[in-house]
DNA sequence: AACAGAAATAAGAATCATTCTTAAAAGAGG
DNA sequence: CCTCTTTTAAGAATGATTCTTATTTCTGTT
């Protein structure tokens, strides 16, 4: 636990949204100047690989970090690209039950418009 | 509608995987020798945006195709890699009736332990 | 405090999937 | 055939991520 992973914990816990590596590195300078990506992207990874953090996946994006490890899905808006947790409750199980097997995990990801943009939509 | 486009299309209909653009393209230089890997992604991304295959994505590997158009899941094996269709009926409208909210799509990606490799299993 | 060995870093090169650019080829219509 | 449009092949460019390597930091020991 080096100073540096703890500064990008520290940012990644503060974080409201679910930012990339990229968002947290520049983040990370302002109070690190010499701080480099790889070590932003090495510490990410491998706390995403203890599984201390969470890495999203998004078709066509650079990778998103989740600082709440609780299982949870992800809903993202079509129109501005914000993501927001959500809560399936039941979601494991309901899946095991309908294949019979055991899954590992799963990643849930909906494509959706947010309510900020349905209010704005004309 | 091209040649090019008609060879591919075919190639993945063929295909009894949910082939990547590079083994797409590996198939198709065995018909049309001077295809290029330009002309695969192109189409790839446009039969996709069409709505006429359907494109995949899985964390940390090349994005793969798929010629199923209904809508349906995939379980990933962790230790093979394989790529399973699976059907879980109702689930979008589960989640609307959870979120209270329409969603457009959803891409749903297990982690699993496919039989083939259960059995295998020590 | 000084040193040796181990682990993590900064910097930037390398990689890999994908997209973009451009000049050439193929197609369509008159 | 001749022009206009579309698509292609080829490879350069891009962007996210990983890898390499020399340097720095840390840890334990004397």
């Amino acid at each position: 636990m080096t100073k540096q992973q703890l500064m990008i914990r520290k940012l990644l816990e503060q974080s409201e949204t679910h930012p990339t590596a990229e968002e947290l590195y520049l983040e990370a300078k302002k109070e690190m100047p010499n701080i480099s990506m790889g070590t932003v992207y090495r510490n990410l990874g491998q706390m995403a690989d203890e599984g201390t953090i969470v890495r999203l996946h998004f078709p066509g994006q650079p990778d998103h970090y989740d600082k709440t490890i609780r299982p949870h899905d992800h809903a993202i808006c079509v129109k501005c690209g914000s993501i927001a947790d959500v809560e399936l409750d039941s979601l494991k199980s309901m899946i095991e039950k309908s294949l019979n097997v055991g899954i590992l995990s799963y990643e849930l990801n909906i494509q959706c418009v947010c309510s900020s943009c349905q209010s704005k939509a004309s």
